[in-house]
DNA sequence: CAATTTAGTGAACAGTTGTACACTTTTTAC
DNA sequence: GTAAAAAGTGTACAACTGTTCACTAAATTG
């Protein structure tokens, strides 16, 4: 038995474990059953600490459910607020977009793994909160939009519904790339190119259309 | 105890429980967990059987998964095959197209819900199964917009890029349908209004949409 | 260094799981 | 109507589940 040597602080060797505890359940998700279906024991187990061990560090295992969505999400939001601040998308930007995000995905799979089997499989609680945060970016995304020339005439409502399918098509996407083996880089590229045809494809109809006036709020 | 005196038939009566099985597992689904989480005691007892009859209809809880995905697809494939028999997809059409769809969605709640719930949650064979079945959507469709007269110069991967955003944004609304509670018909038609608007869009992309030439198959 | 707080341990519990086996009951076939 | 086949029952068991409790070991505090 290897003695663990690594961060050697006081304060930093508490939530040594408690990661430990996340990890062994993201590497369990990634690789096995959804989040549901784990059982504490086996993540403990996992996590080479004995079950009772657990207790100090969640109460439940929802609980670390819902503290691995909120760490999934909060490296996510960073590197969303990057993306846009770089500029208005005009065509050139679609794709850098799209390559910054895949990238991050690449990057980051055993979170959207776990992000993505939660979204519709997971409980109630959690598929509310994933949910809530998708529903973020596509009212920023929707607020981008606002800003084109030729999207001033369209209802606010159109707006979401726009950003909606964007956001929409890159999730489906996302999700389908995960599916791929880790190191199928061809059938990865071929997603960020599917996706970058599609968004582009979006715009295309989204400077086409014209909103009916808006309806009484 | 009241005794049950339903469908007499000599033979009918033998896939009696195999039925009541079936339903089981989806009213659990529907209510509970995603199916993977579901243990074999739990469906029998709902069925009224005692746990070892289990094994007289399937082998394995995952074979009972596996009948109730052809169960879900069978009739759908069906419903798919009289919508597209109708026409061309002119924009007439696609509202048709949607109400009937979404309104399939609404008459066979449960199947959905068991679908997408083990679309990315459930286990690899689940997922592979259901995966082509939507592939097999994605190619129909793009062999009908094949059929557009300002289309016939795209390529065929761009037409299945095409046909992979319609499918992929109506699967999402689906399962955003879904999450709402079964009476919210305003929610719902909302998503139906939404579902088309989508479609639309995407297909005054496609009127924009010009290939680079097909690549060395 | 001594006292105290905190993290991790190990045994034990009641409940649930999947499945095997021998059985009774019902349905089908002749 | 009787024999054979199929469907359903009940008991049993070993494996695993979440959680409790009293404990030891370690780190933090004064």
């Amino acid at each position: 038995m290897t003695r663990e040597t690594a961060p050697r602080g006081r304060k930093a060797r508490k939530g040594r474990t408690r990661q430990a505890l996340m990890d062994a359940a993201l590497d369990l998700v990634a690789k096995k059953a959804p989040f549901s279906s784990l059982s504490l024991r086996e993540v403990t187990k996992k996590a080479g600490v004995v079950p009772t061990a657990f207790y100090r560090h969640f109460t439940d295992m929802s609980a670390l459910g819902l503290t691995l969505l909120d760490e999934s999400f909060r490296t996510l939001r960073q590197m969303m607020r990057e993306v846009r601040q770089h500029q208005l998308p005009n065509e050139q930007m679609i794709r850098g977009s799209m390559e910054t995000y895949f990238n991050y995905v690449r990057n980051n799979r055993t979170y959207f793994l776990f992000v993505s089997k939660e979204l519709y499989g997971g409980s109630a609680t959690m598929r509310q909160a994933i949910r809530r945060e998708i529903r973020l970016f596509v009212s920023e995304l929707a607020m981008d939009m606002a800003r084109f020339p030729f999207l001033i005439n369209v209802s606010s409502q159109d707006l979401q519904m726009m950003a909606t399918l964007v956001v929409n098509s890159v999730v489906a996407l996302t999700q389908e790339m995960l599916e791929l083996s880790e190191d199928d880089e061809a059938g990865q590229n071929e997603m960020l190119i599917m996706a970058e045809k599609q968004v582009r494809l979006i715009y295309f109809g989204v400077a086409q259309w014209r909103s009916e006036p808006d309806r009484i709020a």
